[in-house]
Parts: structure tokens; sequence; C-alpha cells
RNA sequence: GGCGGGGUAGCUCAGUGGCAGAGCAGCCGGCUCAUACCCGGUAUGCCGGGGGUUCAAGUCCCCCCCUCGCUACCA
């Protein structure tokens, strides 16, 4: 069983920010889950550097074009270590390999009849370098930055998007191929009021992919962005990986780049008569003080120093359970405190600090392998059933709740049989039945929390790594004669 | 303007025609192994407004108000 994720290539020009961040966690807490559940999982990343913005900030910052994109490339893939992103394939738009297979697209489309030569004629924002329609034609304004656009004509490759309107529609309709659901009439509507042909060449762009023809165009960044989907499993180089994971399971975008994937992706890959990806899911924003989260508003969640103050997986956390996915969430400092202290802290982190003094001290750190408690072994069988469930449907915060569920039932299953009180007389059942219920909540926490679940693990005294083993671990019992290691607050309360 | 969501507790939201709910926050008390977890108790609502159908309406129908998306080349 395969499954090939990925998340958007991200443009270069601009610093990694929170909603960079939101998918990434989003696409590799995925890609965990499915390892564990035993899938062959390819998982692609990558950065988009091509562009007019790209050669323009080269030539201000006095640097050639390469040293630019590596060294702004690098900042992501530096990032994605942090986060503990774990990519099978970073690819660059500004590789070899992704530049041929751009070509070889267009020739291909260029020979199926689906590109064809005309002239564009239409409005064009110079500070944007970008082509678009304005709302009021008798003051055409850049629908983007607002200031004065002019009206061009040029010679451009169209893109026959149009004819595969109909087999679009009909997919969509069929399929959960539009996610949230809410999304989909967004689309339909869409597509029902007709698609133009879409231009996919520039003249005065510096920077880029050449077309492969006689005259000397590029290739519009966007097209040669999508291919990166194609051209990062080896679509025309490498037959056997790209038939082996060819189409994507889940492709992960944000809600402003929809178009992009749910119209025009689509229709550029049935003219190349490929399979279409299974889901491709638009999350939402993250606002902050009900604005979208920009650099130019000021109000910027950087978060290297969430990560600083807090660590890595409780921003992973947060993230994941804040916000149903697909929502737009509304991030504040006060907000991400209160998830941090009430659930990692009082719930699970409480939860393995009280059980592991309590192994210390009534049984000399050593946790027997009987099996668990009835009710406790049955109450995690159902929670890992839902919990699959919603990781199935890329719902991360039901997810989450689920595995609190269990987090709540083992807190009240120790006040309830309270083996701390003198006399009781089945101890041990009672805190190696909590060790096992903390295992089965580890597990399913390794996807979102994996270096944090880890930790427990290893506090627990257990071997290996739950994050390579994978769920076929919850079916086992205790191993024997396991010792607790000395205790350690996994994370410490805030103020 | 057109299409589509929402409007229910302080906050976030669930709610199949049949006694208005959950989580978090609050208050009172208990418990206490622990990074104060858990238990018991408690308060809080014109369910956006108006009309209608019905024995019975957050729930179904009609009208209105407010709000948020989408309405093509912003990675």
């Amino acid at each position: 069983m395969k499954i090939y994720i990925t998340t958007p290539i991200y443009y270069i020009n601009a610093e990694p920010h929170i909603g960079h961040v939101y998918t990434t966690i989003s696409a590799d807490t995925l890609a965990r889950f499915y390892r564990m559940s035993g899938y062959d999982v390819f998982f692609l990343t990558g950065t988009d550097e091509h562009g007019q913005k790209i050669y323009e900030a080269a030539k201000i910052q006095n640097i050639t074009i390469k040293e630019l994109v590596d060294r702004n490339s690098g900042i992501y893939k530096k990032l994605w270590d942090t986060l503990n992103i774990s990519y099978t394939r970073f690819i660059r738009t500004t590789e070899p390999e992704h530049e041929e297979t751009v070509k070889k697209v267009f020739t291909k489309l260029l020979e199926k009849g689906a590109l064809y030569k005309g002239n564009y004629e239409g409005y064009y924002c110079i500070p944007c370098e970008s082509y678009a329609i304005p709302e009021d034609e008798n003051n055409p304004l850049c629908p983007d930055c607002k200031r004065p656009m002019s009206k061009i004509s040029e010679p451009s490759y169209f893109f026959r998007m149009s004819k595969y309107a109909k087999q679009l529609e009909r997919y969509i309709e069929e399929n959960d191929f539009v996610k949230p659901d809410f999304r989909k009439n967004e689309v339909l509507n869409f597509i029902r009021d007709g698609l133009y042909d879409v231009s996919i060449t520039r003249k005065n762009v510096e920077w880029g992919i050449s077309s492969p023809t006689s005259e000397n165009y590029t290739i519009y960044v966007w097209f040669d962005a999508l291919i990166n989907y194609l051209s990062g499993i080896g679509y025309l180089q490498n037959d056997n990986l790209f038939s082996k994971y060819w189409p994507p399971d889940v492709q992960f975008i944000g809600k402003d780049i929809i178009r992009f994937h749910h119209i025009i992706w689509p229709c550029l890959l049935l003219a190349l008569d490929l399979p279409l990806p299974k889901v491709i899911f638009a999350h939402g924003w993250w606002t902050s003080g009900k604005d979208k989260i920009s650099k130019s508003k000021g109000n910027i969640v950087s978060p290297q120093k969430i990560i600083e103050e807090y660590g890595l997986d409780p921003l992973r956390y947060f993230l994941l359970r804040e916000v149903p996915f697909g929502l737009d969430g509304e991030y504040s400092e006060e907000g991400f405190k209160k998830r941090y202290n009430s659930d990692l802290v009082n719930d699970l982190g409480n939860l393995v600090n009280r059980t592991v003094n309590l192994v210390e001290t009534k049984m000399a750190g050593i946790i027997g392998n009987e099996a668990p408690e009835i009710t406790l072994a049955n109450f995690a069988i159902s929670v890992f059933e839902e919990y699959e469930k919603k990781m199935k449907a890329i719902a991360f915060s039901e997810a989450l709740e689920e595995i609190w569920k269990f987090i709540s039932f083992l807190n009240r299953f120790l006040d309830e049989k309270a083996p701390w009180r003198e006399g009781c007389k089945n101890v041990a059942e009672i805190l190696n039945s909590t060790i096992f219920g903390i295992r089965v909540a580890t597990i399913m926490l390794t996807p979102f929390i994996p270096d944090a679940s880890l930790r427990i693990w290893k506090m627990l005294g257990f071997d290996g790594d739950p994050g390579m083993e994978g769920f076929k671990l919850l079916n086992q019992k205790l191993p024997e004669g396991i010792k607790v290691n000395k205790r350690e607050i996994i994370f410490p309360r805030k103020k």
C-alpha cells in the first residue's frame, strides 16, 4: 500500500511564516500516521524558485540569482529540519531534472493539441508582474495591490482548459476530490460559470524555464510550479518511481491557492491523460486580532519564537488541535498558553508524571506485563478505531480529541482505583494497566508530537521507537520486567 | 447583484419535531500519588428578529436583519 502526500512548493521570495509551517506540519503528521500504519509513503515538499520577483531581488541585493535561490531555499530546508519534517524529497524548481520535465510536459501538451499559440490581451500590473482582470474596466486597478494597470497585448501560449471543464465537473461531483466539503460547491460553481483558456507563457520574464519552442518565451511560474508534483516522483524520467506513487493521495494547500489546485492542475492532468489526485485539502488561515497574518499588517507570528519558548511539539500540537482542519484559526499567545497548560501539562504531562512516580514508589520502578484491566483495554481499542477513522478523514483536531478522551479516562482510572491508598490490594494491576494505557496514547500521539512521544516512551522504559515500529505495537503486550527511567518533566508549566 | 455557509452559555461550538447541551473559563465543596488530577455541587441562555405549520419548533415553511466565504491567472 502506497501513499503520496504533497505540500505546495513555497515561493522563496517570502520568508517562511506560520502558514507555511502549518501546511507542512499537517502533511508531515499525516505522512507519519500512514508510515506507522504500514504504508509506503512518499512525502514531497520543496521550493519554487522562478519568477521575475526573484530576479529583481537578486539584483537589489547585488548577489547572483544562484546565490539567492540557494540561500532562500536553504532557509526553508533548515526550518523543516527544525520542525522535524519527515519529507521523502525536497524538490527545487531550479533543479535540472525538474526543468527538463517541465519542458517535456510542455512539448507533450503541444503535441496533444492542448496548447495553442494566441495573443494575450488584457491588463497587466507592472509592479506585481502579473496579469489580472480589474474590477472596473474604466479605472483598471490591480486586484492585488490596487495600483493602476496597463492594457497590454502580447503573443502567448494558451492551455486549452475549457475543453476539460465537463470532465472535471463530473470528477468533482462524483469524488471526494475537493476538501473540505464546503469548498466543493464553490469550485463547482466556478466551473459551471465557464472556464477560460489560460495563458502559460510570458514574454518579459527573465528568470524562468524557457519554452521548448523557437520563440523565446518563459514558462509562467505557476505552470512550472505545478509540474513539481510530477517531476518530484520522476515523471517522464523514472518510470518505476512514478508508476509506483502516482496519483497523489493527499495534496495539502492553503485556501488561497484553491483555483490552481482544484481547477487548473486537474485539467492539466486530464490533458496529459493522467489519473487525478484523490484528495486536495485546502486548509484555512491563521489570523491574529481578526486579520490574516501577514508582514504588511505587522501581526507576524514567528514559529521560531514559539519554539524557543515552548518547544517544537507544543507548536505542532497547538496548530492541529486548536482549530478544525480546514477552517481559519485565531492565534493568540493566551490561547496558546491555555492549550499548552491545560492539555499538555495538566492532562498528559501530569498523567505521565504521577504514574511514573507511583511505579517508582509503589513498585520499585518495575512494570509487570499482565493483561491490562478489561474496561481500559476495551476503551483503548475503541479509541484507536475512532482515531484511525479521523486521521484517514484528515480531521486532526478530532483525532486529538479522541486521544484526549482516553487520557482523561486514564486520569479518572487512577483516581478511582487510588493505588496510593493504604491497603490497596491490586496496585500492580492498576499501575501496569495505566502504563499500558499511556503506551497506547503515546503511540497514537507520535505522528503529532514525535519528539515528546519518544521521550515519554523512553521514560517508561520501552525500547525502540513507536514512530519506526508503528501501530502494530498496539497489539503487543508489555515487555517483561521493564523498569521506568528517571522522571523528567516533558512539558513544564508556563507562568 | 448571483451562489453558498453561519448567527445556540463568558469563549469555541454540538444539537435526529419531544425536558436546551459539551469542552474550556467561573463559583462552592471534597479528594490529594502528581506539573492539581479527579469527584460532587452550582450559575449562565428571549437558541438573530418576525410570522406560519404542529398536540409539540434551535430543529420544518415564509419574510427580514446581521455576518463570513466564492464570483479566474494573488504559490
